[in-house]
DNA sequence: ACAGGAAAAATGATCGATTATTTTAAGCCC
DNA sequence: GGGCTTAAAATAATCGATCATTTTTCCTGT
């Protein structure tokens, strides 16, 4: 047996940091949420300062928001960011999608035919009754999301566009909280993927853009309603 | 006097990061380099806890790098990375000026006239003999830059932009450093504040892309040269 | 000279008590 | 009831001692 030289111990900031990231991204804690440091050090059974650490890298990370001596609360959701970040996720991923189509060999459409059977088989709830999130569904949504982009060259773009998909999966996630749920065929992301393999660049980001756009319409039903409660 | 509502004491943490940042930034602290938490404690005069915070949010900007028991450097650069930063810079500033032509109205147009004018007047160096970067230049040239994609419509876009551009300062910084300095007039600004204000959204594009690249290629001369010397 | 192991030194990370700041509650006055 | 002030409570942030891990140094054997 061989012992990998780079396998590390793993912090308890960075473990706290993955479960809250976690929390966040499914929305088992709200948008607008108080992330009271107490409460969680005593949850995670831990120090005060690696939560601290935890609340300061996913701050950074646009998911939390921090303010100085007023602590930390779950990034809010809103209307107009949802619009926002719609059309930046469409700008962007169309610039990821075509330079990928004309980029990419057969690795890469291996890649996106086997994220795409993979999402197709994967299926979105644990139990259909009570809308409880299959945790594989949502990695298996944005490695196929991310696989459309991969080859475009651009580890940046790359970055940006895998940062717009968390922002997206707090939407999607407040949505699916809300009992709102997707009626549409599973085709969409095969019919994404069979544009792009045949290389139907226009094709591929006309309906990857109305997959978008179809996500924020869903969406935006609940953020319109709900985020008047909000705090 | 009216007391401003909002105005909030700054942490040690706050006050840390952003003098760390304004150092990575403007390259006194070298790509690479160590951050040990003890000697930042010291010369911040602060406790450990702080000094980690900071280095945390640093890192999870991409201006520093964190793995777990091992601490935080300097975010390294290299040859590839700055071409595809480059790319990525061309990419999404040509979204952003696109759109903000054919939505900016008058206040964009004085918003980019402006910023140009200032950044024209504001010399580049404190003293032209040893190269003494001047602060208020790197604002002026940001400034610019963000100026031009302003109109656009998106924070995420305007946010991603600012990433890049912040990213390509590191670069810039490297070549200063370095004793390589810029020869092309000045011009180049106006060109493109000109360009944009004709609405000439094609010429835009091709001069701030020429511009990028050119940026691109005068840093890569050091950083082919110098990363070699980078652990 | 090189490799391996052990010990020492350096550094990373955490803890929880303490200090600092904000928020909430209570009391008073108009 | 509303506004203001003060005190108490809650929470944010910091400190530095201590524990945990990594790196460096030293020694031995081949």
């Amino acid at each position: 047996m061989i012992n990998d030289v780079n396998e590390q111990k793993q912090t308890m900031a960075s473990s706290i940091y993955a479960q809250l990231r976690k929390e966040i991204l499914d929305g088992t804690r709200p948008p607008s949420a108080k992330l009271n440091i107490r409460d969680l050090s005593e949850s995670f059974s831990s120090g005060l300062s690696p939560v601290r650490e935890a609340l300061n890298r996913l701050s950074s990370e646009g998911l939390a928001q921090q303010a100085d001596n007023r602590g930390f609360n779950v990034q809010p959701v809103s209307l107009p960011e949802l619009i926002d970040l719609t059309q930046a996720r469409c700008w962007v991923n169309e610039i990821g999608i075509r330079e990928s189509i004309k980029k990419g060999g057969a690795e890469w459409e291996e890649t996106i035919i086997l994220a795409s059977h993979r999402l197709i088989r994967t299926p979105r709830f644990l139990a259909e009754e009570d809308k409880l999130a299959n945790p594989d569904w949502a990695v298996a949504h944005k490695t196929f999301h991310q696989s459309l982009i991969s080859a475009c060259g651009s580890n940046w773009m790359i970055d940006t566009c895998s940062r717009l998909f968390d922002a997206a999966e707090r939407y999607r996630s407040v949505a699916r909280v809300a009992g709102i749920s997707r009626t549409d065929p599973s085709d969409e992301h095969q019919d994404i993927t069979s544009a792009a393999v045949d290389r139907k660049a226009d094709e591929a980001v006309e309906l990857l853009n109305a997959h978008f756009q179809r996500t924020a319409q869903l969406v935006q039903t609940v953020v319109d309603d709900g985020a008047g409660d909000l705090p």
